[in-house]
DNA sequence: ATCGATGCAAAGTTTTTGCAATGCT
DNA sequence: AGCATTGCAAAAACTTTGCATCGAT
């Protein structure tokens, strides 16, 4: 597949271009993120077995620095990886936990009222909502529970 | 001052209605997150330095589960907390690491796009965005450095 | 007096660091 | 050959758990 030759010279320049090196485990470690999609160290570790965790921490850093991968925090636990071409919005059911996705379009007008208004560069691809997801906005009616937090500001 | 009692008196009671206890480190705790805004668990235990860690997380966890804090993930690092009443959006620059606050008024046309597209109903409390601040935005121009990663999309 | 809450110590998780061995260029 | 990169082991950072004691009701 051309594609991937292609992908793998971009990451052997961009490498190159600063002057480092070429290596299996980064060829892997970036598959994998693209492959899997917001995915865990620790996922991305699971995926790529021959390459140890310490390694996949280092490259993960790395490919970020050099623009190939971004992070995103979706919930209590580890941060998420993706590729920098897959750009979306995260929606995180802090409920059930469900992590759908949005173009990042939706964001443009509140990417222009930040930046007026705050002088703030909104990234958006590097972005995770929080709320509740479809299926769980429509239960919300059937409890009241203790564990719940619930309550949308008047206004 | 009244408002501090009224504050407790709140406190007392959602936890009476539960059958949990008022205590010292509770009311300590909530005080540290209504100050410091934002703040880590490790902040506050800092914060109020009479109450052991292992008490200010389990007690974090409480006082969510009871709506009166809530947490957010500004960064790589710990959660932060803050009150429930303490209602904005958090801007977050990844250059700097500054954290910013804007009114949650702002995402309300961003909530009403999610609802209707995605049926998504933000949390709009629990947030944060994350980009350049002014000041970082500024100096980008400036840098074009092995460190940072920058590339926003063409449309 | 009861039973929930706290503090201490210890264990569990996740991430980082030091260093010798390895392998791109 | 030179120097970046890797893997291992150990440390660090962060969070949770078990249990005896304490304290709110």
């Amino acid at each position: 597949m051309a594609k991937v030759d292609v992908e793998q010279v971009r990451l052997r320049d961009t490498l190159h271009d600063k002057g480092l090196r070429m290596t299996e485990q980064r060829r892997l470690v970036l598959n994998a993120v693209r492959a899997l999609e917001h995915a865990t160290p620790e996922q991305i570790c699971r995926e790529v077995a021959s390459v140890n965790i310490t390694t996949v921490y280092r490259t993960l850093e790395l490919l970020e620095r050099l623009g190939l991968v971004r992070h995103t925090h979706l919930g209590h636990g580890a941060p998420t990886y993706s590729a920098q071409e897959h750009r979306h919005v995260h929606l995180v059911c802090h409920r059930c936990g469900h992590v759908d996705e949005v173009p990042v379009r939706q964001l443009a007008e509140l990417a222009g009222t930040l930046r007026a208004t705050a002088g703030f560069e909104l990234d958006a691809s590097h972005l995770a909502l929080s709320g509740r997801c479809a299926g769980c906005a429509d239960s919300v009616s059937a409890h009241s529970t203790y564990s719940v937090v619930d309550d949308q500001e008047p206004s």
